[in-house]
DNA sequence: TAAACTGTGACGCGGCGTAATAGTAG
DNA sequence: GCTACTATTACGCCGCGTCACAGTTT
């Protein structure tokens, strides 16, 4: 019995039932060998790939990571320890940021070509900057009110903080000054 | 001079010509080209592409619709008209916006991971809205300020409004209840 | 003649999906 | 012998960038 129990988990997986497990399609696995980010435990003699508990343990941390919109090259570099996660998913925020930067402009010039092409000369971070600090006061609060509130929305959740000062469209600078403020 | 004042523009530019006056590559043009979407108005006798003014004026609208994000297909079928464009655009704004989810849910993923799995039990769209309600009250508004916030929020910048929501990754559902609200 | 253009064609990127063909397991 | 698997190889997608090689213009 304690041979048995010595194993936690013997499962040795066909590629396709690994797939099924992780809702991912044969070919991806497949993907995943050939790139040798993923590659199976052992062969039987006809060249069956077989997935031990080890390869479903480096698996379901790839999909993690992939989740968080991760490069399979950089998973494999991250996962084989040539390069730190902390520093991958640091450059994988930066990249999201511009990514979705680049999203707001795009949804910004499509809104415009929708409606006839908008009032062309205001930059829309200014507008979208004015109308808070206008609605900021017209429910009454004074510039004082609004820095104490930046201030305790930087110390609660800074990075909250970070994404909604970028959602209106500011510059890198300016995000950085606001938040120093 | 009649002959000469009846055509305004009488500029014909070489490929690498026209791609500086709009910051593209050659690579670029070319790939318009045999695409079908951008073909040069004449050639000369060794072959070299010649872009007129009605080119010009094609290539403005194409760097105006990719500027929106939309497919060089979907852009082609535009200008030929084989579609109306605020379909094209309307298609195109739901698309951003699903993109713009997706990054979001990255985003998240990311951040959680970064911080080392930071209680996994609790949404990030409930500590997001709770945060934000939690910075009002802190800062003096009642419930009703918070209404009155919203609805002016609602009727200044309604895009703005939606975006904001969607930013602290409520659902579709729950976006809809606050603006109608 | 040399530099700076032009043409065409092919290959590469990322992350797989989709055949096509042939062998294997139950 | 039938069905459901498995293997390998290759091509397609999108929007170009980047050779490589040859001809043209200045």
């Amino acid at each position: 019995m304690a041979g048995r129990s010595r194993k936690p988990d013997g499962t040795v997986l066909t590629i396709t039932a690994l797939g099924r497990q992780f809702g991912l399609a044969r070919s991806t696995l497949l993907h995943y060998d050939k790139l040798g980010l993923l590659k199976p435990t052992a062969s039987t003699a006809a060249g069956y790939r077989q997935y031990g508990p080890a390869a479903l343990a480096r698996l379901k941390r790839i999909v993690q990571l992939r989740a968080a919109g991760l490069s399979l090259e950089s998973i494999r570099n991250v996962l084989d320890s040539r390069r730190p996660l902390a520093e991958a998913l640091e450059q994988q925020v930066l990249l999201l940021n511009r990514q979705m930067q680049s999203n707001r402009e795009q949804l910004r010039v499509a809104s415009e070509l929708l409606s006839g092409a908008v009032r062309p000369g205001i930059s829309r971070a200014a507008l979208t900057k004015q109308a808070w600090t206008a609605m900021f006061r017209a429910i009454g609060l004074s510039d004082d009110d609004m820095h104490a509130w930046h201030c305790r929305f930087e110390q609660d959740t800074p990075e909250a903080h970070q994404r909604f000062l970028e959602s209106l469209g500011l510059g890198a600078a300016e995000v950085k000054r606001i938040r120093k403020w």
